[in-house]
DNA sequence: ACTCATGATATTTTT
DNA sequence: TATCATGAGT
């Protein structure tokens, strides 16, 4: 149980808040993510019951670590109560009541990969000359829309802007094309609910009874859609926390409206509001310079973090000369304190504003063999070869998915050439049956296709079906995919196509990874059948071998390299800002087409906040950009900061040997020895 | 079907 | 400049 002496004032009158609408303002580090499982827990002390509580996050993770944490401090697993993201509610929603908006129960989540492979397709129908970029920007324009509630009937083409009009024309074939697979995307997963509550009011009453008591992590960034769900659910008890820090809002690109935090005691007359500004994570110095730099914005909620852990280090600016001198004072510096301090590499985390600028640092680490994780870039269910299999499973699932049944239908060759696929899809979209039946209907009729191909065509569907039956018995599920994988032999034929075996190895790996992720999904999941496993690997909930959090990175031990944007929430013993550059941060982008600066110093103060002990900030002089050498000038932000409490190193002149360089030449001789020596 | 060359493009991305 | 996707060519 929790003891309610641990907490601040404000933590506690927070805690022991519970009907009505609340508003917890809560500053970076201020114990936030306690403060919410202590107030679950004493809404359970209470007597009110666990079904009734409704937690909802953004991130599997944060889902995840609330639950545990309940977990531990009530000592049971939290029964009935709902801890969930956005998305996978919605998806529970869906599933029970998605037939009244005429899809039927099996539907499918559509992923990312094949929302652009549609989008590509139905774009290439439209009009001839249409490139990547117009997909991945009509698909972004879709998904805006959808954010905003703006139905594929209702989207207006904006005048004068060729993107929209395309999007018009794109975005009801999207739609129909989804329902035809018995598919929806992501944002429909928020969309339909709302739409279903709104639509049905025996289903909102349902919902507002069950969950009389509701929580939203990291309000600040939601969306209009997800507002609109939240005010659907609330409405009447209106028993509803929502904690946030709007100083930390970074996702506006996305939809996310810090309006919504901002107005909330508009949108909820008699909220209470609480501010948490004791921080327990970082130093005086780095919170002052964070302080300064959030000050510069207005229209926000004001807040000043303070601590009682005394000053701590001030804070270093490096100005390298350019991206390799930079990445080569970041490795000197994690040399210089392991030296000084006994700290790990995972105690290490250097966070940039583009994923692009990683791959100095990722060059200098290997050089000085300092092993590191990478956060962000390609996820592992986005691999290529993962993706093959992920569509066997789907196609198993839903033959109705026609992306994955196509990407499938000749992989690995079979003997169904383009010419009868092209065939296959006119007949079926000439008579309107789906391409799953037309399959079926040329294995019986031999329908226009020459005896091989239908023969191939009928071994196929036997193959699915013979496997729509295996996976139908939960006991064998594992077994099943085992089969599966040795029945394809896609190892083969990966091993054939790629050349680097090493390379081909990994890929094969990859796929059998999945086998891994299964075995955990059967292992945590009461009833576990294909269809959940799927949901699982949409909503990228999963916990297998490959997951990148913040536990994996304790074990092996290695700097983490990440984007300011996935670096929130974490904390760090020491953080090394790169790229505090105009360009950069404020991104140029920010400074010449969207104007919203403030963002971009939320990210900077984002990024300040995450360091416990000591933060580095670091530019450089010049960079290589496209090919050209460019000369590059500080950031604004950093002339935010007080100058009393930064120090300001120039790499160009060394100055006087310092304490530092001493440290790290001789702590370079060590690793240099251990390395020698094996250890 | 695989390789190679060309040309477009380079912000963040919790699900 | 480096990377990616796409299309021509073998």
């Amino acid at each position: 149980m929790f003891n309610l002496d641990d907490l601040n004032t404000q933590q506690r009158s927070a805690v022991s808040h519970i009907n009505g609408p609340l508003l917890l303002l809560a500053g970076a580090g201020s114990g936030k993510t306690r403060v919410i499982t202590c107030r679950i827990a004493h809404l359970l002390q209470q007597g009110i019951p666990a079904r009734q509580i409704l937690a909802v996050t953004f991130t599997n993770k944060a889902a995840r670590e609330m639950r545990e944490r309940v977990h531990e401090m009530v000592g049971k697993a939290p029964q009935g109560m709902v801890i969930a993201t956005f998305h996978a509610l919605c998806l529970q929603i869906l599933k029970s009541h998605i037939d009244r908006l005429g899809f039927k129960k099996n539907f499918s989540i559509y992923p990312a990969a094949d929302q652009q492979r549609l989008v590509r397709e139905l774009l290439r129908n439209l009009n001839s000359d249409s490139t990547q970029a117009d997909a991945d920007q009509v698909l972004w324009r879709i998904s805006a829309a959808k954010n905003r509630m703006i139905t594929a009937d209702d989207y207006q083409a904006e005048p004068r802007d060729p993107l929209s009009a395309l999007t018009a024309e794109v975005y009801p074939r999207y739609q129909k094309a989804l329902k035809a697979y018995n598919a929806v995307d992501f944002d429909d997963l928020l969309v339909f609910s709302v739409q279903l509550l709104q639509r049905h009011a025996d289903l909102l009453d349902h919902y507002r009874e069950r969950f009389r008591y509701q929580m939203v992590d990291e309000y600040q960034d939601t969306n209009p859609v997800q507002y609109q769900l939240l005010k659907l659910l609330a409405g009447g008890h209106g028993n509803l926390c929502v904690v946030g820090d709007d100083d930390q809002s970074i996702y506006a690109f996305r939809g996310a409206d810090v309006g919504n935090i901002l107005d909330f005691e508009k949108d909820f007359p008699g909220a209470k509001v609480i501010k948490l500004e004791q921080n327990y994570r970082s130093t005086g110095h780095i919170l002052a310079a964070a302080n300064a730099v959030i000050g510069h914005n207005d229209k926000r909620r004001e807040k000043v973090l303070w601590t009682d852990r005394g000053e701590g280090a001030k804070v270093r600016y490096l100005l390298a000369e350019d991206s390799e001198d930079e990445a080569r004072l970041i490795v000197e510096q994690i040399h210089a304190q392991q030296y000084r301090s006994k700290l790990r590499y995972g105690d290490f985390a250097i966070l940039y504003r583009t994923n692009t600028q990683s791959r100095a640092f990722e060059e200098q680490l290997r050089y000085d063999n300092i092993p590191y994780v990478l956060i962000g870039g390609q996820q592992f269910y986005d691999r290529k070869e993962v993706r093959d299999v992920i569509a066997y499973l789907r196609t198993i699932q839903n033959p109705a998915d026609e992306v994955s049944l196509l990407r499938i239908l000749n992989y690995p060759k079979r003997g169904i050439g383009e010419g009868s696929i092209d065939k296959i899809i006119r007949y079926s979209a000439e008579h309107e049956i789906s391409l799953w039946k037309v399959l079926q209907k040329v294995a019986q009729l031999d329908e226009g296709v020459n005896e091989r191909t239908a023969a191939a065509i009928a071994d196929f569907v036997a193959f699915i079906k013979r496997f729509q039956q295996r996976f139908k018995q939960p006991l064998f599920l594992l077994d099943s995919l085992r089969e599966l994988l040795e029945e394809l032999k896609l190892g083969d034929e990966i091993y054939r196509q790629e050349k680097d075996p090493q390379v081909a190895r990994r890929r094969v790996d990859n796929q059998n990874e999945i086998l891994n992720s299964l075995a955990i999904y059967i292992e945590r999941t009461a009833q576990p059948n294909l269809r959940g496993f799927l949901e699982r690997i949409s909503l990228a909930d999963d916990e297998g071998p490959t997951k990148n959090d913040k536990e994996s990175l304790l074990k092996v031990d290695a700097v983490t390299l990440m984007s300011l944007h996935s670096s929130k929430g974490l904390e760090f013993p020491i953080v090394f800002l790169a790229g505090m550059e105009e360009g950069f941060l404020p991104h140029k982008k920010s400074i010449y087409e969207t104007f919203d600066i403030a963002e971009e110093r939320r990210l900077c103060y984002v990024g300040i906040t995450r360091a416990q002990q000591q933060l580095f900030l670091l530019g450089a002089r010049q960079r290589r950009k496209y090919g050209k050498l460019e000369q590059r000038e500080p950031s604004r932000f950093l002339s935010e900061i007080p100058e009393h409490i930064v120090h300001t190193e120039d790499s160009s002149e060394p100055g006087p040997e310092s304490p530092e360089l001493a440290a790290q030449s001789a702590s370079n001789f060590f690793s240099n020895m251990s390395r020698m020596f094996g250890d």
